[in-house]
DNA sequence: TCTTATTGTTCCAAAATGATACAATAAAAA
DNA sequence: TTTTTATTGTATCATTTTGGAACAATAAGA
């Protein structure tokens, strides 16, 4: 079943860019819808009983699987342009539906878009009954997304990288426990650039937020670094 | 005549918040809707014809008179207990219109807020057939705004507060040509807190986006100050 | 001419950042 | 066991940015 107009507002969607870190590489989530060659950023519409915010937890929670992500609203997109109905007839179709011309679903959307930093081994993102499949693309190897998103991803990636220089959102990024070179290798693929190790390894442990815990051996010839965590204790006494 | 449903979008708005600055204060336009008592940001709804923005800067146009300004989107609220018909109601009734309970205007709405800093005196808002009066007011003495607007006015203010450090924005709620005084009195008005004229005056003149022009002779018993304005070439330059 | 208030600048101290050097080490090689 | 190698954690010093105060330059009234 299609989703019924009398359970969603109208012309508000949302869309959102959610980021993984592979080690190497800065990922995203993208959908395929299925029979249609139509990939997508998880969005969906926006249920009238609930908060925007919970409304969008419930549709990334359908669309990927992802359970209790955090995700922080960026911007809100409305060019005239971005309300073209045939790739959401394409979707229907791929879903075996034929949309009437007056469908709701076909009428102008503004989309309110969310991104989210989560650790990529930590999470199976399943498709749902719409999707052919969910998979990560790196952020420099998308598919050709539709409509205006890759537009959304661009803008998602300007704000996560003011956002790193302020909070330490990195973190979100990696597992539990991390040394100071994993946590230096996302700020550099985030930023898209070198980082010097000794400034880096300074400015973060002055900010006072990390944890130092046991050493972690890796068998190389070499010394061994500490492990780090982020501590939730120092940051509320800020 | 009352808005009608097929020009606009349903279910998504646009409320804005205006700054201007007295040389004292930072004020706020508000307006007030006829023989109801409520007082309200500038917003309204979102015409089906136009972007975003170009409807936003039309519906302020409308609401205040005000042409050409810059607006600036800053967040989107979608709230669920900010879905209160009463206010809508009440608004309708002092313009003489009693509205059906399934009127579109009734519906849950999701807003857009923009914010602009504009020059206190070289503008003069003017109420439109809908409201009553529209008036600048002390940001730290406003009168009890509808629905969720005091929470719109806060988190304008808290972004305008970081912007001001990173963008020159300041420049906008002063004439052509300002004082180095002038601009200091804006930023320790919007941030709240004095500033050290050293540190601010070197701050602002490395940035190097100010013309210094002639000085001006206030008839005061010291030293004439230099006049400055946004120089518009350094930026672009950058 | 002297006084007063304010402005533009300079100067020095303090703090933050950039860049380099170096000691400590984990494990393999000799 | 000793030496070697790569990497990590810090210390150190230079450079840049910022904080805070001092001071000379002035516009106009006394």
């Amino acid at each position: 079943m299609l989703p019924s107009k009398n359970k969603y507002l109208s012309n508000v969607s949302f869309d959102t860019v959610i980021f993984g870190f592979t080690g190497e590489e800065l990922k995203i989530l993208v959908l395929e819808y299925q029979n249609s060659g139509m990939f997508a950023l998880p969005g969906g519409y926006i249920r009238r009983d609930k908060n925007l915010l919970d409304a969008v937890k419930e549709g990334v929670k359908r669309r990927t699987g992802l359970n209790k992500i955090h995700l922080e609203q960026f911007h809100t997109f409305g060019m005239l342009k971005r309300s073209d109905p045939e790739p959401t007839k394409i979707i229907a179709r791929g879903l075996g539906y034929e949309l009437e011309e007056d469908n709701w679903m076909l009428d102008r959307f503004i989309t309110i878009g969310y991104y989210s930093l989560i650790n990529y081994n930590q999470v199976k993102p399943k498709p749902n009954k719409y999707s052919d499949s969910i998979n990560w693309y790196s952020i420099n190897n998308l598919p050709p997304l539709m409509m205006d998103h890759e537009k959304i991803v661009e803008k998602a990636l300007e704000v996560i990288r003011t956002d790193l220089l302020k909070k330490p959102i990195g973190i979100n990024l990696l597992p539990e426990k991390f040394t100071m070179k994993e946590l230096q290798k996302v700020h550099e693929t985030i930023l898209n650039k070198k980082l010097r190790r000794t400034t880096f390894q300074r400015k973060i442990l002055n900010m006072d937020i990390l944890k130092r815990h046991e050493k972690l051996f890796t068998g190389a010839a070499n010394k061994a670094p500490y492990l780090y965590s982020f501590d939730k204790d120092k940051i509320e006494n800020t």
